[in-house]
DNA sequence: GCCAACGTTGGC
DNA sequence: GCCAACGTTGGC
């Protein structure tokens, strides 16, 4: 089993608004980043435990855990002019951009913040606090996903 | 292939 | 709102 970390910002899209959803799942549209894609186009099998991470907001942080409830497959919001993530180049014969479906699993207690995390020795590696990372999805070692659910 | 300009992310 | 750290685009 991998572990995850999906960063989402609350106003579009919340840990709530995925406990809200029907089966409480809901795809995972619009990265258009190749290296996130990859990771799910390739790597994200179903199973895979996922920190749901909460950026751009008062308190960014870990709020909550996911599953990966169905793999890879294309990204219809691509395809449709009238979406936000809309990709002109992009076509449904052969798709350039993937998605995966992530199911609720809990809130945490409380949000371990990412102030939090960058305090700890343990974490030094976790790909999050690498200097200039903005990547929306990102892999977490056994380790650090046991570690930081023992912050909790 | 180089690189400047531009757009986006996301913490603060 | 600011701005650093990217990734992408497009002229050459």
């Amino acid at each position: 089993m991998n572990y995850w970390l999906m960063k989402s910002e609350p106003e579009a899209f919340s840990i709530d608004d995925l406990h809200n959803r029907p089966q409480q799942t809901e795809h995972w549209d619009g990265v258009r980043n190749y290296q996130a894609r990859n990771m799910m186009r390739d790597e994200m099998k179903i199973g895979d435990r996922v920190f749901f991470y909460h950026s751009n907001c008062d308190e960014p942080g870990i709020i909550g855990i996911a599953e990966v409830a169905r793999e890879s497959y294309p990204d219809f919001t691509a395809f449709d002019p009238e979406d936000k993530h809309f990709d002109p180049k992009s076509n449904p014969d052969k798709p350039t951009w993937f998605m995966v479906d992530v199911k609720f699993v809990k809130k945490l207690s409380r949000t371990i913040s990412l102030r939090e995390l960058k305090l700890k020795d343990e974490l030094a590696d976790l790909a999050l606090l690498r200097r200039g990372n903005r990547l929306s999805i990102m892999p977490v070692t056994a380790p650090q996903w046991d570690f930081i659910l023992g912050l909790e």
